[in-house]
DNA sequence: GTCTATAGGTTGATAGAC
DNA sequence: GTCTATCAACCTATAGAC
């Protein structure tokens, strides 16, 4: 045990975390995370101002650490790293190393189309997906980078999908699957996802063209 | 032009399903919606009765001649339909051949992880789960049970993820992905999805079973 | 079927005492 | 830093006239 009494402005971020992850970002209210927290209401707007910076700071504290361990794994991997390299170290981080308690707000805010959304993960993802890019241009180098883009988000989107639909893949498979061994789960998206990196692109001229769509009809 | 004038039952439905995409569900009142749609308040209440009857309502409307056209799609392609063929099938009736409007309303159900949704989304799907789990079974038979399971789930979560999103692509990719050519997309989905399915599983003994877990240490 | 009006409750945010 | 009290705005849902 190190500590275990938590200062109030932590026990509304682990609140809210929480709740989030349950309900959703919009539909948590912040007296819904004062009496989880058992703090005063008007503590939230001493310590956060508004709910949206609350928003803000709740990802942030999780994100960052995950891409410090994103951008190791990748270094790790060394110079010339594998495919399945590539899509663990951006993968595993999150998915198996991940704190538990972040995993399923991670998965609600990365399938959140909101713009607000999109503009926190964007400053914090820039450096992650540079070199992410730049390691699979140098591992898949006859790859477009139209199908490499595609294929990021296509990636991301299997990542974001277990981590925000895992409470319910259990009653969903009738148990066939098991969300809770992490180090499978992450095992079994890194197989089908490298094998997706991995397919073969059609050539270039066998997809028409601007040309060839203009001088058709 | 075969209707100009649209009754207050669809033109709620058109609203709502138009504002759930961009705010999600819970963060569109009805008032958005009457004044989206320029009807008055009380006629949501006297045609759906209440909000969740009207998600369910937004989202049903949609959601069976998609999975009509995907079991159509699935029987055109023979009694031993390539991987590509099943995943064809699933894909394309809702990412290339559905109705515009519904898309990003339909990536952001997918991406709810809500009780309710899932609930909706469960009632609709059964028949089609059911049909694709059995083609991917003779497709691939020597996949495991788990594991094909679990590459629906990655599979679904591309999907989604290409559905909610596809309104910063051209941003996040600084233009070099066009989400608006659909066919291209659902192309490079296809190929991406299937090469993941065909990848090999490793063999069950390399995977350690419950009882060399337990017994080590 | 469509309207007005309103009930009854929740929301985010703040002012000001301690 | 933490509290009570409160504001103004907003919400869903309904009752009842037309």
């Amino acid at each position: 045990m190190t500590e275990t009494v938590v200062d109030t402005k932590t026990r509304i971020l682990d609140a809210a975390e929480k709740l989030f992850a349950d309900k959703g970002f919009y539909a948590t209210s912040l007296r819904d995370i004062t009496a989880e927290a058992d703090v005063n209401l008007a503590a939230v707007n001493y310590h956060f101002q508004t709910k949206d910076s609350l928003i803000d700071a709740v990802i942030g504290r999780r994100i960052a650490p995950v891409n410090r361990l994103r951008l190791e794994m990748l270094a790790a991997a060394g110079p010339h790293p594998s495919v399945e390299q590539i899509v663990a170290a951006f993968v595993a981080p999150l998915l198996e190393r991940g704190i538990s308690p972040m995993l399923p707000m991670m998965g609600r805010a990365l399938a959140s189309p909101d713009l607000f959304l999109f503009r926190i993960f964007k400053k914090h993802l820039a450096a992650v997906a540079d070199q992410f890019g730049k390691a699979f241009e140098t591992a898949l180098p006859s790859l477009s980078s139209a199908e490499r883009m595609w294929r990021l988000l296509f990636m991301a989107g299997s990542m974001a999908h277990v981590l925000s639909w895992s409470h319910v893949v259990g009653e969903m498979t009738e148990g066939v699957c098991d969300p809770t061994d992490r180090e499978d789960v992450t095992a079994r998206l890194v197989r089908f996802v490298a094998a997706g990196f991995r397919a073969t692109e059609p050539p270039r001229s066998a997809q028409p063209a601007d040309a060839v769509r203009l001088g058709a009809a």
